[in-house]
DNA sequence: AATTTTGTTAACCATTTGGTTAAACTATAT
DNA sequence: ATATAGTTTAACCAAATGGTTAACAAAATT
């Protein structure tokens, strides 16, 4: 599937394939073999490269989040009013996981699968945290602008209506009877629509 | 992990295993030994009762969606006010789940796997449809006591909420820097608060 | 030009894994 | 008591799978 002028780096045509065949299977169900014929390169390479299975399962999970994690950050760091915020994450981070739509899965999926991986993500240096939110939240409150609401729920609704569509997607077009092109279109409306329902829910 | 008066019936003994062990690891990931152990018994008497490990799924797939269909369901089919419906679905649907962590994981995470899944299950006699739900929702936009919006979406934020938080528990727990105690503390609030944040956001 | 280092491959290997077989055991019917 | 049908187990098996090895090719270094 290398449709590139063929060997710009070999080692990074592994990642490329790894994440393919990992972000659609999982750890369990990607083989190694099948990431070296979407490599295509000989199975004995993913090891030189990578060590093992495991290592370069890692380095797929590494650079997977740390594509997520930015888009994620933007809903707590971040200076601007808290609607404009609101506004801006649903639609950046649809517009940016429809591009990925298999990253959300594949993360969370991991996650629960291995939550030791959790505590190595959280110990590391830029992982998120949710301070400056809650302090905004809180403030609005006094003001009078928005509901009392604790910031974790909010957070948690924020990224329920932005990110279940793409992890639930096959049940949900089960249970709409949408096609492909239907759902598309769902979610396009999402991006802004996301965005008012919340505000409309907590704007006073 | 039997505590029971040992052989009730050896083939559920099975299913049960195989659920606990299915719904923790996904198909790739279980093992059909493990899956022995965790029954007490001999691996060749799974195959005795179920042939293959295909079919064991299947069956515990099965088995495990036909206890969540009847609570989405909820939603959908029940001739109760809109905003009564939204309530007790809410509170319904999280006390279920608080009982059956493994459970919607378990299913998206199948499904996904496995679009054929999908076809099957729509295929079924019992398998529930919107179209009440948005019949419904479009009389309400009409009275005019609630703002317009697409059943479709208004669904989809419906199950968002209610779900997303038992799928990605792992990720929420580990931004917003909450514990176990402290996250069943947010399950709890959710059984009420999810409701009110839906209803605040399409009342007029 | 000689040689060391790096990249790549085919052939192998040990273990795991889903699945089978045939024998043994148990309970029930005759 | 004994044949019979159903249940359970230990021992096997073939294929799949992650990983290794040794030989070979291509750069890079001297």
């Amino acid at each position: 599937m290398n449709t590139d002028t063929k060997d710009l780096n070999t080692e990074s045509e592994i990642l490329n394939a790894a994440k393919r065949i990992f972000q659609q299977k999982g750890m369990d169900g990607a083989r190694m073999q099948e990431i070296a014929d979407e490599a295509n390169i000989n199975k004995s390479l993913l090891h030189y490269y990578y060590r093992s299975k495991q290592l370069l399962f890692e380095a797929v999970f590494r650079s997977a989040f740390s594509m997520l994690a930015p888009q994620l950050n933007a809903v707590m760091n971040d200076d601007s009013p808290l609607f404009d915020k609101i506004r801006n994450f649903t639609y950046n981070y649809i517009s940016f996981v429809v591009k990925h739509p298999y990253l959300p899965n594949f993360i969370i999926q991991e996650l629960n699968r291995n939550p030791e991986f959790v505590k190595n993500l959280v110990a590391e240096k830029h992982f998120p945290t949710i301070d400056k939110f809650k302090k905004q939240v809180e403030e609005q409150i006094a003001l009078g602008s928005i509901r009392p609401i604790k910031a974790e729920q909010l957070f948690i609704n924020i990224m329920a209506l932005n990110m279940f569509p793409f992890l639930s997607a096959p049940l949900i077009k089960a249970f709409t009877k949408t096609d492909d092109v239907n759902f598309k279109q769902l979610i396009e409306a999402r991006k802004t629509e996301v965005a008012d329902f919340i505000i409309n829910s907590i704007k006073i």
